[in-house]
DNA sequence: TCCGTAGTTGACCGATCGGTCAAGAGGCCC
DNA sequence: GGGCCTCTTGACCGATCGGTCAACTACGGA
């Protein structure tokens, strides 16, 4: 599997072909077809396995913290670091987000880590730390403003500097506070 | 070029084939290697007349503002509202950065797009408007913001609500923002 | 020793791919 | 009318695709 992503996220989902990934393997066809139904399940289960390990990274950032707002900031660096540590599943999950057989795999667990963040902010929302507004939509600010930079420095546009963390964090602590009351 | 965009966005660009395409449009396969080199050469013809559109949209939208950070708003808003009316375009878009047979063609306009928006936020730090920061990383934060909440639009994860559009304008504009001064 | 099962092999399958090209259609100028 | 050039056709090409399967190996238990 591991070499399966690799070869997915250098040369693509479908370039990249059964035959390719056994060869490499130095196995035979069959081994393939024994442990995976498809190619298409293949990439289903790489992609589970990157979800399940960002996931626990996640929780992990998470506990420890004191008040929603630290919560929050906690997530969104284990986040990033963790995309930052893994461009092969970062890279597939960019694709899988653009291809419809895919897209159903990522909603779910998408879905379970952005109703996290919402959670923790309405939490914030209710202990007066940021102005209401809505919390799913703010989550998914927050993941979009990460995943874009990350994006940029998996391509080498940005250094995989700290910078590019603290500012991401900045950004969005920010964009939450909104306009402060004087 | 429509045509084949509607089902490079529908089904994939690389599960499309030109037979479908040319069956589609009711034409023999010459036709299509007379007016394209190859299919790689369409969809390459079909992102640049996109960015090209998306381009003089924010243009136009700019042009009468009079305060950077003015701009810097109208950019986004015509960015925003540009996307959600040109699915197609924007699923493209969001492969072609997921393809590294594409991603240099989406990087000239984008970076054309980034370093204008830098500019004006560099325009805004200058007069105060907001505090000293990295424009660029900014600008792109920006854009990750805008492109993540249009894709989820276009998911149907939510309503094509103009107050998809206020969160992200507010949301970014805050976190230009940053602290403010008590 | 021998059988059963888990695991493995790679030749093979039909389908389909991106791309080619000889043939010809239609119109324009002389 | 006849040569010419632009545009169109679709049969055809070799390559390759995802997937199958009969045959085989390795090995643990009886």
């Amino acid at each position: 599997m591991a070499f399966a992503a690799q070869r997915f996220a250098d040369n693509g989902y479908h370039p990249t072909s059964v035959a390719e990934i056994v060869e490499g393997l130095g196995v035979g066809k069959g081994v393939f077809y024994w442990y995976f139904d498809s190619k298409e399940e293949l990439l289903r289960a790489i992609l589970a396995d990157g979800q399940l390990d960002l996931r626990r990274r996640q929780r992990a950032a998470i506990t420890g913290a004191t008040t929603p707002l630290e919560r929050i900031e906690r997530g969104i660096r284990a986040s990033i670091e963790w995309s930052l540590e893994h461009p092969v599943f970062f890279r597939l999950f960019q694709f899988a987000a653009t291809d419809d057989r895919f897209t159903e795999n990522l909603r779910k667990g998408e879905q379970v880590a952005v109703r996290d963040a919402a959670r923790h902010l309405a939490d914030a929302m209710d202990a007066g730390e940021i102005p209401e507004a809505d919390p799913k939509l703010q989550a998914h600010a927050m993941l979009g403003v990460s995943s874009h930079l990350v994006h940029l420095v998996h391509r080498g546009l940005l250094d995989a500097d700290e910078a590019v963390v603290d500012t991401a964090v900045s950004f969005c602590l920010h964009g939450l506070q909104g306009p402060r009351p004087a």
